[in-house]
DNA sequence: CCGAGTCGGTCCGAATCCTGGACCAACTCC
DNA sequence: GGAGTTGGTCCAGGATTCGGACCGACTCGG
């Protein structure tokens, strides 16, 4: 009898399931760069517009992002980003930052971000407790269940 | 003439175009944990083998897996991680750690890591130039063309 | 030598999702 | 009064994904 092995329980799947359809992540980014409407969000991502309903809807449902009405007549409606939502930025930054290094053309980067310290910002993870990048092979499993 | 404004150019766009389709991180994601067999992952993940098929294809042609030769008679193939691949890890740990942080149950996370400086590691995303953790707030952008 | 298991797939038809484009109701601005 | 803005809806066709059956080459246990 060979083991049926469940898929696995996992964050990274969790995760997916709010952020990982088509066009989630593009308005995520959007909403970072500080466009909040419905058209704005059509026009910069390229997303179907019915299709950017279903993803506005499901964001919104998730707790990613808030509708919020910007006018009364008529009524107008914008979304922001909820503090989860905004947790979501090393994220963006992750695939920001493999996209430029792996995928730029001989222009560069299309975009280019700055910190606050000055420099060009470049992503990088650390660990939490000791600062140091963190590298796959520094990385071991604590107590799971299984392979 | 309402502007156009095409979508934008974006490496997060790009990166997406790569790792974007469904199941593509679940497949890095076993990668990083040391199952590279075809059947591990159709029961590690759940995909479905025609799409996991697909999926391999995708990322070994977008070179961030390697598509290998580990037995003569009969052929086996199994797959690793280049050097693109192994870039993907903040991805991989930024998604681990959203969804930890909301989207985990009552039975906390289940997976736990452990960085070599013997602490669970709680990544974090630090400008490479000054070491600090990145807020939203503290970023903007240099030199772009447009809104 | 037989039967069961392993492994990396392929093939299929049905269900689901995504796509582009037309359309709309309020309202504002010129 | 006409054009534009805004936040959508509706639709039909196309693309993707789904689960499950199947397969060929080989190994292992008895």
């Amino acid at each position: 009898m060979a083991a049926p092995a469940e898929p696995r329980v996992c964050s990274i799947a969790r995760t997916l399931d709010v952020v990982g359809e088509r066009w989630a992540l593009l308005v995520v980014r959007e909403v970072f760069l500080g466009n909040h409407r419905f058209d704005q969000m059509v026009r910069r991502t390229g997303a179907p517009r019915d299709t950017l309903t279903a993803r506005l809807r499901t964001l919104v449902g998730a707790g990613v992002l808030e509708r919020r009405r910007y006018s009364e007549h008529p009524p107008r409606f914008e979304y922001r980003l909820t503090d989860a939502g905004r947790d979501l930025y090393p994220v963006i930054l992750s695939l920001l930052h493999w996209g430029d290094q792996h995928l730029a053309g001989r222009d560069g980067p299309p975009l280019v971000l700055e910190h606050r310290c000055g420099h060009r910002l470049v992503p990088e993870t650390t660990c939490h407790a000791c600062g140091e990048a963190v590298e796959p092979t520094d990385v071991t499993r604590r107590s799971t269940v299984q392979a």
